[in-house]
DNA sequence: CACAATCCGGAGCTAAGATTCCGTTTGTGA
DNA sequence: TCACAAACGGAATCTTAGCTCCGGATTGTG
């Protein structure tokens, strides 16, 4: 149910099950016909932003310049996590929830990103040890200002901070 | 009650008051007879935690080189943040408790590290426009994650990631 | 040693929220 | 129009965890 996406964007998980339903327009029995428990429910909605941020990749390829491709990856996720709880804990993959069945959409992103990272290893536009764990590490960072203190957007200079770090050392 | 303070570091906030009242040996009446609240436990336990972020700070101001001095805060506290969630939280300020009667235990923390960043920006190590907030942001972030991905140490990769950021440019 | 006064422990109360279940409604074929 | 099946709604149930409260234990006093 699309519905319940905009539910989850803005309440996250602690939305509740009524909620969801009444939000939905249908009842709860409904819902729980779709997702047989609500950690369903959820590991759906994460499954579907991490096929949002590997849309994000995806566009960001087309860019020529390859820092640009990189940067353009991680400031647009920014853009699509600011203000979507749901998106923020697809980034930081919060242990509260037991992602299943999400290994696939992760790989997936993973490819692109990756894909992208080694372009700009190669142009030799960051520094060359540059991961994608990294990038994941990083992205949570950021994320987790979001998170927890919602509401101001500190976190573009967060993410102009860490880009400092992650181009190489040539460019400073 | 110090008893408590490891039930803590090791649950967060989850911790329940039956573990935490068998974990100090005392009955959960007794809890609740020194703490009105669990929040009152939790603020409690999140003020000690301040205290020793502050504690770390002070320590650093002994540095003689001024980046080090800061680099020494930040390292530091991640060291004492790591494995203990109440730390942990306490760093990201999770705005799933209320943190109440906190502000002076901050206020303190903030005057240390201002000191220490400002002496840094004077002798030209890091950029000039490097904030107390800044700070928060950056180790909030770091904090992440260690909290999102329990059991790495790849948060010290992270630190050294945003540190080639904050550092001056002509450093780089 | 008897008697208060105080402190302690933890069973049980209550609220919140996930999940179930069944009577009702809606849709389909004859 | 009627019989039957599939989908729905939401009240009732179950579970978890914070909190209250009273009987019993402990400590202090004459």
């Amino acid at each position: 149910m699309a519905s319940g996406r905009e539910l989850f964007a803005s309440h996250g998980p602690q939305a509740q099950m009524d909620e969801i339903a009444a939000h939905a327009g249908v009842g709860i029995g409904t819902v729980y016909r779709h997702f047989p428990t609500k950690e369903a429910l959820l590991t759906a909605m994460v499954r579907d932003r991490f096929q949002g941020f590997a849309e994000i990749a995806r566009r960001a390829e087309d860019i020529a310049d390859p820092l640009e491709a990189l940067e353009s990856v991680m400031r647009n996720s920014g853009e699509a996590v600011e203000g979507d709880v749901g998106f923020q804990l697809a980034m930081m993959g919060s242990d509260e929830l037991e992602w299943e069945g999400i290994e696939e959409e992760k790989a997936a992103l993973a490819e692109v990103v990756t894909r992208i990272i080694s372009r700009a290893i190669a142009a030799g536009v960051v520094r060359d040890d540059y991961t994608f764990e990294d990038f994941g590490m990083v992205m949570c960072g950021i994320t987790s200002t979001m998170y927890y203190k919602p509401g101001n957007s500190d976190w573009r200079r967060h993410l102009e901070l860490v880009l400092r770090g992650v181009r190489a050392p040539a460019i400073g």
